[in-house]
DNA sequence: CTGGATCCTTGAGGATACTG
DNA sequence: CAGTATCCTCAAGGATCCAG
């Protein structure tokens, strides 16, 4: 999703019906699409694992990810981390002192994405060469 | 990634100096997050994974997959799948009648895929709940 | 049926300036 | 230092039309 400037949005969150099960609830094969869609536009844009990732470590400030998240602007990290906040998946903590100072955590839900996460990364990491090869061939077929 | 409407691109494919190692190569924070940038501009645009992910079972046409996808458009569909042929994930195969047939279907590698992302999904399932109530608490709180 | 090409809308996201 | 608001650009992606 990554918010819009302004709006609560409040898209699809309508899992009610369905009860709790691990996967393809309800078993239809849209539920799964839009569990797919919904992890994606969590995740999927192109900060939130990064940030994820550098929170794994331990509580950082504001400016100590930005510096480390290279490329990022400071408006995108501010509104990275409000969506991961609401998300439930990292805790804000500010000092109200002089200067300011706020220190951003991974809860342990935000962690426990992390894990999957790393599948996804590993997976690219160990199959990254067989896809640069397929495109190289997939480019060089079509003359 | 998801092509532009022209250009082969060829961006960052610039794995060279590091050796295969499974994760993190070169020790370097900044590969691990073009590592994840990566995998996330492969499967992280609108569609490629449902694409994968409905031909996990088996080959589709073009018009099955179209209709099982709902929502896709015919645009997003042709160009989802020349992005995956392009990189290994899925196969092309059409076969010469009147009117012309070509099926599609997952790779060996386009399957590898699957299994972590299946993690994903099922964290996302899983944790559903959690971030949803994680919303509406947050979204309580700013009154 | 498959697959281009073109047009057009929309929103993601960068730069910047201003507040506490 | 942290956060918000404004402006602006550019590409993702839908609609549609044409071709084999």
């Amino acid at each position: 999703m990554t918010i819009t400037d302004a709006a609560p949005a409040r898209l699809g969150d309508d899992v009610g019906a369905c009860s709790s099960a691990p996967v393809d609830p309800c078993g239809s094969e849209s539920s799964e699409a839009r569990i797919i869609r919904d992890v994606l536009s969590r995740v999927g844009d192109k900060w939130s694992l990064l940030v994820i990732r550098m929170l794994h470590n331990g509580p950082l400030r504001f400016t100590q990810l930005q510096r480390s998240i290279d490329g990022i602007s400071h408006r995108m990290l501010t509104q990275t981390l409000r969506n991961l906040e609401r998300d439930g998946l990292v805790s804000r903590t500010s000092y109200p002192e002089i200067p300011p100072r706020v220190e951003y955590a991974a809860t342990d839900l935000g962690r426990s994405l992390a894990l999957p996460v790393l599948g996804l990364v590993e997976w690219a990491s160990g199959n990254h060469a067989s896809i640069t090869d397929a495109r190289d061939a997939f480019d060089a077929a079509r003359d």
